[in-house]
DNA sequence: ACTATTATTAGTAATCATTACTATTAAGGA
DNA sequence: TCCTTAATAGTAATGATTACTAATAATAGT
């Protein structure tokens, strides 16, 4: 895995933003600094992150999201608006299953959150 | 929201199935007693049973799966064979966020199961 | 039970996030 | 600096899912 421009510029975007980008938006942000960086590579830089642990992928009905891992957190997702909120992981499972070997686990918290909740009143 | 035999079938095929199947896999199930459902059908009727929270999606990298609700469990999917390993849920979180409202929660542990680690040994 | 209303369906077309492809570029070891 | 080859830019293709529309069927009212 050779060190490229690309991949380090898309892993200081992703590790320093707490707003659970998509590739597209990656891509907006990329561009800024580097003009000529193509979506292709984007996807493909964001996916190796991911296989490499730097970075976390967030599974959304639309398109995916990246998120740092700066900190171990959750997530609280709304199902009004859909917004992500990050959950401090003071929870620290220490599970067993089986005979299979557990290296992460991720918690997702649904329901309606604070802003949507005063809109439904 | 009308009572539809297409609806019955497909909540009936996911509530009595632990194999966490696609839209695909569901169609072509429920194409056995009703040879001429589509599979637009299949999808609405899914997302609707969702909505109704009768049945869980489970986000995947190719398709989405469906999950029946009968107890309350967990998954743990392999990083290599990508397989949904079901995980009876002893650990019930009972959580507070904010003023956010928690309808639900899923924990997905991730790691290597136990077929792939004697496969790498 | 019949009819009218209208939500739901079957069948098909369209969407769009993501991946695949290929000629070109650039990382990094010798 | 040169060489090897992995990574990229630009573009085309893929495929899961959604949208669309005429036809069908669920259900409330009579």
């Amino acid at each position: 895995m050779r060190k490229t421009k690309q991949r380090d510029l898309i892993q200081n975007i992703v590790s320093n933003s707490y707003d659970h980008l998509n590739a597209e938006e990656i891509y907006e942000l990329a561009k800024k600094s580097m003009p000529n960086i193509s979506l292709g590579t984007v996807y493909r830089d964001l996916n190796q992150l991911v296989d490499m642990k730097k970075i976390k992928k967030i599974k959304m009905p639309d398109s995916d999201r990246f998120d740092n891992i700066n900190e171990a957190h959750n997530h609280f997702i709304c199902d009004r608006c859909h917004k992500i909120i990050d959950v401090k992981d003071d929870i620290n499972l220490n599970y067993k299953i089986g005979n299979h070997k557990i290296v992460d686990y991720e918690i997702n918290f649904k329901g309606i959150c604070e802003d949507c909740l005063k809109k439904e009143e």
